[in-house]
DNA sequence: GGTATTTGACCACTT
DNA sequence: AAAGTGGTCAAATAC
């Protein structure tokens, strides 16, 4: 209870989130600029609403554990995971996202399309709808965000039946 | 011109 | 059986 009205105090909902939601790679871009870790963000969010907080996101070794809650389909959204240790890796996954020009949500480094967005009463933040963006893969998250462009909760469902697509490039080494 | 995002509507499931 | 909520689709818009 305590928590809603913190909620609702801290998020007046601006009748156009949108103008300032778009550019969200570009405000967490400009949060890490000025030196601001987006651990804090983390942290408040958790803060925020302790109740599910989920961070399950490195995809780099596809977490057996998540893979195993996913297998359970949708009951994977039940799954509540040690955000503890979640939290460092959705830090570092985050540092990624932050690195990331375009503005999608790729916190891990597959590539994710929107294909919806609903406030849910389950959550004071909007809820967003992605699919991994390969043809074939049946793997969709959804993704809470702040009106901050904080993200507050992100389940994953299903497992990538591909490789990760390789990173944008480094132009780094190029000695060519 | 192409791709991704946004957003309202519709459908399915749960209570 | 009805109402409410969540999830997905599809058209429009933006980049």
């Amino acid at each position: 209870m305590q928590q809603h009205e913190k909620i609702a105090a801290l998020k007046p909902v601006a009748s156009r989130p949108f103008s300032s939601f778009r550019p969200l790679p570009k405000l967490l871009q400009d949060l890490t600029a000025t030196g601001s870790p987006p651990i804090t963000i983390l942290e408040e969010t958790v803060l925020v609403r302790p109740k599910a907080t989920r961070f399950s996101s490195p995809p780099s070794d596809l977490p057996t554990e998540m893979t195993a809650t996913m297998d359970a389909g949708s009951d994977a959204t039940r799954e509540e995971m040690e955000v503890d240790t979640e939290q460092a890796n959705c830090c570092d996954h985050l540092t990624a996202y932050h690195s990331a020009k375009k503005p999608r949500l790729s916190i891990d480094e597959y590539n994710w399309r929107k294909y919806g967005q609903k406030k849910v009463k389950e959550s004071e933040f909007p809820r967003s709808y992605y699919k991994c963006s390969y043809p074939s893969c049946p793997v969709k998250r959804k993704v809470e965000t702040t009106i901050d462009g904080q993200i507050a909760e992100i389940v994953y469902s299903g497992e990538h039946n591909h490789p990760k697509p390789l990173p944008p490039r480094k132009p780094l080494l190029s000695t060519s």
